[in-house]
DNA sequence: TTGTACGCGTTATCAG
DNA sequence: CTGATAACGCGTACAA
């Protein structure tokens, strides 16, 4: 910057505020400085910048460890977080953390990061205690049970199980059953996706006067595989699932046809917040409702640079429903044998 | 870090020493030292830190933007590459680029990183004659078509591919069917993956005095299934065949069943390069040879921290081979029936 | 409108 | 072994 001023015959100073467009400069001198710029091919030094304005435009992305694998949702959304933060000038840097909130204040106190996503949020998370303590913007990928008061995007499980049983019922099924992935022990427990679904879903199930049956199975393939033959345990004239982990979406559907049962003929199959590539791995292939991973990276970014760049203070708070896409998993329900 | 000093009475630069352990300090005075910064919750500011030493201790992943939906590899890849960095005291930056040669240079430029790590290189790629150019440090994830100087680290399709078929042959196979990924008009031609394997199965069927057949397919399950029947078309007398592409492996798989072929009965297949996650989601259970993502991306970070803090020149150059796991999608051959 | 000079929090180079 | 002190490259009052 310096050689730029030199080259221009201007003060490093004027050089300053062509580049940030802080003041108004000369259109003479405004030129020459370009000029200067675009021959030096000069570039400003984003650290140096960062310790004089005393931001960074770092984005971090906190992200569970070894924890659990993560979706096949996820790699979207942090690829489209890694876009919109680019897009608006931002980086984005990934910080696998192992739960330990410790870690996380020796992270932020060295000052990387102008604020922090949160992803995988559970229901009581002390993670967010701590990054409230710290007093560092953040915002939630997933929520809290309360967050009333926290800026967080998530999906809305509670309309998207409400309307996934909507259109289940709308083909004339009455005995739906429901798969959720099993957290008690693991360090996932609270996970929010899980809870708000399995509740959900027991609440609409009620509402329409229809009895609940929830089965609860690993996280894969094989655990699926296992759930159905539970659930054709516990009720063998069920006539659809709704599964709320994508991982064992594929199992339970070969697990269903493995004991006999026709999907989409005998027992319809919906997988809940998942992708289509998923939903496409799979004969029949699934009916889904895709998690919208691309705008919640997106969004998610989106607010955490409001908060950082803008004045209004109020949280910017954003559920998004998963839309249904139907695929040849479901049908309507045919008629009920005599049994 | 001025506060430090004060508190334990010593100077700005001792407190440094005793941070950086850059020079001998007497234990006492370490102590006082250490002990006021515990007091104090002192954390040094990395941005300062960048500063002075010239070096942030950030290494970016260029990764395709719009591109192509990344795999089911690609996460552990990303989230192993972070992890590794975390371990060396090292941020990984996500920097989306799409294929724009022009913006990596604004990238570097700015100074944020001290190393670029590039992933999905092609076998001609200029992204990698840019960063050659620019004179940053930088590790590929792949490999160019001539790699000699460079430092990589990538799977060895040629071996994979040859393990691959040595283990169907043992089978008894000999009708063996290669599915690729097609490339051509894509931005993508040229992608090392698929014109490795591709050639390294022509090569090796030749040499077993096999007749090779290659065909070519969209990366996703339809695309599986097209080719499925494209394979059966041009010789109803396969026995196996092999999937390099771990997004159109289940096609193919369905694809056969729906053509009549039993598998593995009458058809074995193998997936090569995918992860166990991808194969546990088929019916039957598909045998697969693993990509090793995570040690990739381990691998990748530490080849570009080495060259970033060691002395050696040399590059490093390594070449994983993808592990056979035998699933239920490939059996011995069954005894030819008279056609 | 433009230039001067100081501050940002460390590292690194010298003297002592 | 320890302490001044000069960079590091840029933002920004304040002065001109």
């Amino acid at each position: 910057m310096l050689d730029v001023a030199r080259r221009a015959n201007v003060s490093i100073a004027t050089v300053s505020f062509v580049v940030n467009s802080t003041k108004q400069v000369a259109p003479e001198t405004r030129a020459r400085i370009v000029a200067a710029m675009a021959e030096l091919g000069f570039r400003r030094n984003v650290v140096a910048r960062a310790l004089a304005s005393r931001r960074t435009r770092i984005i971090a992305l906190l992200f569970p460890a070894l924890d659990r694998r993560l979706g096949s949702t996820a790699l979207s959304f942090v690829t489209s977080a890694a876009e919109a933060a680019s897009a608006r000038g931002y980086s984005l840097v990934l910080w696998p953390i192992s739960n330990d909130a410790d870690q996380l204040t020796d992270l932020i106190g060295g000052g990387l990061a102008d604020g922090v996503l949160l992803m995988a949020v559970q229901m009581e998370d002390p993670r967010v205690d701590r990054l409230q303590e710290c007093g560092v913007p953040f915002a939630l990928i997933g929520r809290t049970r309360d967050p009333s008061q926290l800026s967080f995007v998530d999906m809305d499980f509670e309309r998207t199980v409400a309307d996934g049983l909507d259109y289940v019922t709308s083909l004339g099924h009455r005995r739906i059953a429901l798969v959720v992935e099993r957290l008690d022990g693991s360090n996932m427990a609270g996970y929010g996706p899980t809870v708000r679904s399995e509740s959900s879903y027991r609440d609409s199930m009620l509402r329409r006067g229809l009895e609940p049956l929830v089965v609860s199975c690993a996280a894969n393939p094989a655990g699926g595989r296992v759930a159905a033959s539970e659930l054709l345990a516990a009720d063998s004239e069920i006539t659809a699932v709704i599964v709320s982990n994508e991982d064992s979406a594929f199992g339970v559907v070969s697990g269903l046809i493995h004991a006999g049962c026709r999907v989409p003929d005998d027992v319809s199959v919906l997988s809940i917040a998942t992708t289509p590539e998923m939903g496409a791995n799979s004969d029949p292939l699934l009916s889904t409702m895709n998690a919208p991973g691309k705008e919640l990276g997106r969004l998610g970014v989106e607010a955490l640079i409001d908060q950082l760049e803008g004045e209004t203070t109020e949280p910017t708070q954003v559920l998004l429903v998963c839309p249904l896409q139907i695929g040849e998993s479901t049908a309507a329900v045919r008629a009920k044998p005599l049994s």
